[in-house]
RNA sequence: CGGGGUGUAGCGCAGCCCGGUAGCGCGCCUGGUUUGGGACCAGGAUGUCGUAGGUUCGAAUCCUAUCACCCCGACCA
């Protein structure tokens, strides 16, 4: 591509509205325009390496058998009523009438359209398994649309979606799922991790988000650098950090603590470890009688150990607390521990409440909580001497660094991640309320057994930027670089040498298939270099009159430091060799 | 959704308090000089000052409404 048949515009400075450093990057390099809160123009620039994701992404789906096909964006309501989801899916799912008041949908993703599709089309065993994927865009009415297209109200995504005969068969289409994204993302050429995540209502075990590893991803990830143990944080399993419980050693003591509402503040009053504390997080979970009307909130208390953190998507699964819950009201905390927070415990509780401790907490000895009194917490708390064991013990915090890791293989490390694909084993969520079914061998129908497999294309965009940039712009793996070379001659408007020699080298690059672009603008070298530089194609050559006179043009791959001078004759062998061709 | 903030040229911003008919840098256009890290000189174009009302002789500026956008919060005792 000659840049002159092309279209760059880059910018000095960022819009102000931009927040994370993928978006900047992606504005000032000219690869989108932001049109809406969370809904941009893709340029030509930024097409080019979204047709590449693409590309990569169609090339190993139907490697691993799944079949393209293309449902639409907008979507009739009854097929969402026909699940729930119209009711259920909350603000997030885009709605619109046309003109007839008719009620659709933007489609946030597509399982109610394919399992249509199924519904109608497969009618025998003999024609599982299958698997159909499409690359869409999607819409969904993010609360607040941030960090550019890694978060934005319309993206596009790959989704897929396979139907089996039965769950040993929707494993197998799970297993193949898994093993394509890891070809994918490794083609390219990301730094990214497969971990478990959580199956929400569905449960089991088949569920693995793909996560590209970056410090400012939106979600943290534990993992076990001595083994393949890795977990998205909301899920990892948080072991007893004691095994057993030490005996009693002090007398449980009330103590002041005037203005020392957080745990840090009252250990580091008493000179105690903050692993002696343990604090209260007070939940209700609403309740209703038979007839569908509400009782008061039934008050539980989730008791963590002084340096942990609630982790919510746990609590949820305590029993009791699997309908649902919300933080309690101070109201509420008033009524039941007769005290405002900060002071909070499990002794000298007005009101019952239930009570649950982490796994850690319950086998800790001598601690110190809140006294349920406004300026004094007690110590030497011990389990069964000063209050009754507690009513459950589950895990409820985030793992932390050095946790042990649940395998028994070491200690877990954490880091930060960009989702990116998500497989994920659905079994007949959906295939039940919308009756899709098959015959069996004897003729019987049975439902579909499904899985669904996302890749956020778009967000793909952002995340391999925001996991290679510099200070100078993007830094593109070459798979989904928009160009792969750009070749900037110096004067190519005035020196026929140089001119001469860069037209050789493009018609040579573009013959052997290289996706070379020629900066052809005849713009000062600077100029050239920076934007370049910013826009992140990883090859550049440099052709010059003084490089020319020694029979060299100069290679530079924009993560080194320096440009190295090479023979004009062996350039194009190089680059291919770089590109590995 | 709650709280805060901002809307002035393609981008970044000043002007607003104290009303008098809009400016700076970058970019863009023309000509010239330049040409190995975002050149220089000269000339030039571009704004319904987010929108709609109101106050006023006069509104970017004051008032009201509205829209858009951004930030923070909604993991906490």
């Amino acid at each position: 591509m000659r840049l002159s048949k092309f279209f760059l515009s880059t910018l000095r400075e960022a819009p102000a509205d931009a927040d994370v450093v993928s978006q900047k990057l992606m504005l000032r390099a000219g690869m989108i325009k932001k049109l809406a809160a969370g809904i941009y123009n893709y340029m030509p620039m930024g097409l080019k390496s979204i047709r590449k994701i693409e590309n990569i992404i169609r090339e190993e789906m139907n490697a691993a058998g799944a079949v393209e096909l293309l449902m639409p964006v907008v979507q009739p309501a009854e097929l969402w009523m026909e699940t729930n989801r119209w009711q259920k899916y909350g603000p997030e799912l885009m709605r619109i009438k046309d003109r007839h008041g008719r009620d659709f949908i933007v489609q946030p993703t597509s399982e109610e359209a394919v399992t249509d599709i199924a519904r109608n089309e497969i009618r025998s065993y003999r024609q599982l398994p299958v698997n159909f994927y499409h690359i869409q865009t999607k819409f969904r009415d993010e609360r607040r649309p941030r960090f550019g297209v890694m978060r934005g109200r319309e993206f596009t995504m790959k989704d897929a979606y396979s139907f089996d005969r039965d769950e040993a068969g929707a494993a197998k289409s799970y297993d193949a799922m898994y093993a394509a994204y890891q070809r994918i993302f490794t083609r390219m050429g990301l730094t990214f991790r497969a971990v478990k995540a959580d199956t929400g209502a569905i449960g089991g075990s088949r569920s693995h988000e793909f996560q590209v590893i970056a410090d400012t991803g939106e979600d943290a990830i534990a993992f076990c650098p001595d083994s393949d143990y890795a977990a998205n944080v909301e899920l990892a399993e948080a072991l007893p950090l004691l095994a057993s419980r030490a005996a009693a050693g002090q007398p449980m003591v009330k103590t002041p603590t005037p203005g020392k509402a957080r745990c840090e503040d009252v250990a580091m009053l008493l000179s105690l470890p903050l692993t002696q504390t343990v604090k209260s997080i007070v939940l209700a979970a609403e309740k209703t009688d038979e007839n569908g009307n509400p009782l008061p909130a039934e008050i539980w208390l989730l008791l963590l150990r002084g340096d942990h953190e609630l982790n919510e998507i746990k609590a949820s699964k305590v029993t009791g607390l699997n309908k649902g819950f919300r933080f309690a009201t101070e109201g509420e905390i008033v009524e039941h521990f007769g005290c405002k927070p900060g002071y909070l415990g499990p002794i000298g509780l007005k009101k019952p409440v239930r009570i649950v401790a982490d796994r850690t907490v319950a086998n800790m000895s001598d601690f110190v909580s809140g006294a349920n009194e406004e300026d004094f917490h007690f110590t030497g708390i011990n389990w069964g001497r000063d209050l009754p064991e507690p009513e459950a013990v589950a895990d409820i915090r985030n793992v932390v660094a050095g946790d042990p890791s649940p395998d028994g293989k070491g200690v877990l490390a954490l880091q930060r991640g960009i989702e990116v694909g998500h497989v994920f084993y659905l079994g007949t969520v959906y295939s039940a309320p919308m009756k899709a079914t098959f015959l069996d061998e004897n003729g019987k129908p049975q439902l579909l057994e499904m899985g669904c497999y996302g890749i956020g294309v778009t967000r793909l965009l952002g995340a391999a930027i925001e996991q290679n940039h510099d200070d100078k712009g993007i830094i593109w793996p070459d798979a989904i670089a928009p160009f792969e070379v750009v070749i900037c001659p110096l004067g190519y408007d005035r020196n026929e040498g140089v001119k001469v020699a860069t037209e050789k080298l493009y018609g040579d690059l573009i013959a052997s298939g290289v996706d070379a672009v020629l900066d052809d603008r005849g713009e000062r070298p600077g100029v050239m270099f920076a934007d370049w530089e910013l826009v992140g194609v990883p090859h550049r050559i440099t052709v010059g009159d003084r490089g020319l006179k020694e029979g060299n043009v100069e290679y530079q791959h924009r993560r080194d430091e320096k440009a190295t001078a090479v023979p004009v004759g062996d350039i194009a062998g190089l680059i291919k060799q770089k590109l590995a061709r």
